[in-house]
DNA sequence: CATAAAATCGGACACTTGTCCAAATTTTAT
DNA sequence: ATAAAATTTGGACAAGTGTCCGATTTTATG
């Protein structure tokens, strides 16, 4: 028979599996800084227990296999892109703020974390090869689609089709200057968020 | 001294590099067909070699290295896209047929070649990585943004940015819809060119 | 403090990778 | 027919890969 409260357990194994989920992140984010860099193809686990100062064994100790441990940086860098979207929008009411808001949350965030949207279209072309991927990337897609149509609502302009259609314009434009950004002639942010304010007035 | 005249061992010098460019072709046509099966990460030269009926050794007697394999791939795959695009744009004039041509080319390729854009995609992809694609990505893009421009001339909508703008856009729809074709639900001819004279209407 | 559990290390492992080369074969030219 | 050149082979090579495990250290628990 156990000497503690059952409630006393539950809670120390809540404290020990979110422990274990910290740490995943952390090493998660340590990986992302080597996917970022090298690109799925060329990061080895040796290259990420690198940056993250841990030994080789480390990381399958918290991620089954080297396709988890990549997902894993998938789901922390959808939930940090969508809510950050999500949040623009959230603040915005009428049809020119809305757009703007979106125009400028995308700008800024081509700016500021473009090797990160390199790593993630890294992936989504991965998963056109791997299915382990793949609903990842749905998942992540059918965020993104629902953040078009959230916007569209809100400027008055939903229709059906809207959301996969508008995902697919916004984010050839925002995948462009992407590549710009970090392979061409980098942009100012607001050279950025024109370019995407003139597609959204159109499409919205 | 030569034994034979100068014109004749030029022309036999010529058939020389000329039957070394033809192999160089059968050999990449090979090696396209593993790297749309297996994309760039995950195909190696045994598995070329494989498919080309060709010992390990002939693919460095013929490329200096994998990166030279692949580019010359890819170029085959720019030869065969662009022109059919420009074939099927030469044929049209007036903005309706031009708009029409464009679509049903585009969606063509997508009922017809989807896992070969798959391999662009990824080739295009790894070049955000590594430097040794991005000529060849800055080419066959800079063509594409040709293509949309001779477009956008015929249907008498040039401007200023019209090719790079309306290349972002047209990409979008068009990867994304490569996307569905290959891991989601695939749709027929006319759907695919619908949806894209959607676009190209509202673009010229 | 003692003990059990969790965390961490370092290296072994089997396998794949791109590259390279000496030798053998085939083709071409004289 | 013979020499020279081009082509092809098969395998060796070192480096790198993901995975796994026994031993050790650290942490938490009674």
């Amino acid at each position: 028979m156990s000497t503690v409260a059952p409630d006393k357990l539950q809670a120390r194994a809540d404290r020990k599996t979110r422990k274990r989920q910290e740490k995943k992140d952390q090493i998660a984010r340590s990986a992302m800084q080597a996917l970022q860099e090298l690109g799925y193809a060329n990061t080895s686990l040796r290259d990420i227990a690198a940056r993250a100062d841990l030994s080789l064994g480390m990381l399958h100790y918290y991620f089954e296999d080297r396709t988890q441990l990549i997902l894993h940086c998938v789901s922390l860098y959808k939930a940090a892109f969508i809510s950050g979207l999500e949040d623009a929008l959230s603040d915005a009411s009428g049809r020119e703020p809305v757009i703007n808001a979106l125009a400028n949350a995308l700008a800024t965030s081509i700016v500021e974390d473009a090797s990160t949207h390199r790593l993630w279209y890294d992936i989504r072309g991965q998963a056109l090869f791997d299915p382990a991927f793949r609903p990842m990337v749905r998942e992540l897609e059918a965020a993104l689609i629902g953040v078009v149509e959230s916007a569209a609502e809100k400027t008055g302009s939903a229709r059906p089709d809207m959301g996969e259609f508008g995902y697919a314009l916004i984010d050839g434009v925002f995948r462009y200057q992407m590549q710009n950004q970090l392979t061409g002639t980098p942009r100012d942010h607001q050279s950025l968020a024109t370019e995407m304010r003139a597609l959204l007035e159109k499409l919205f």
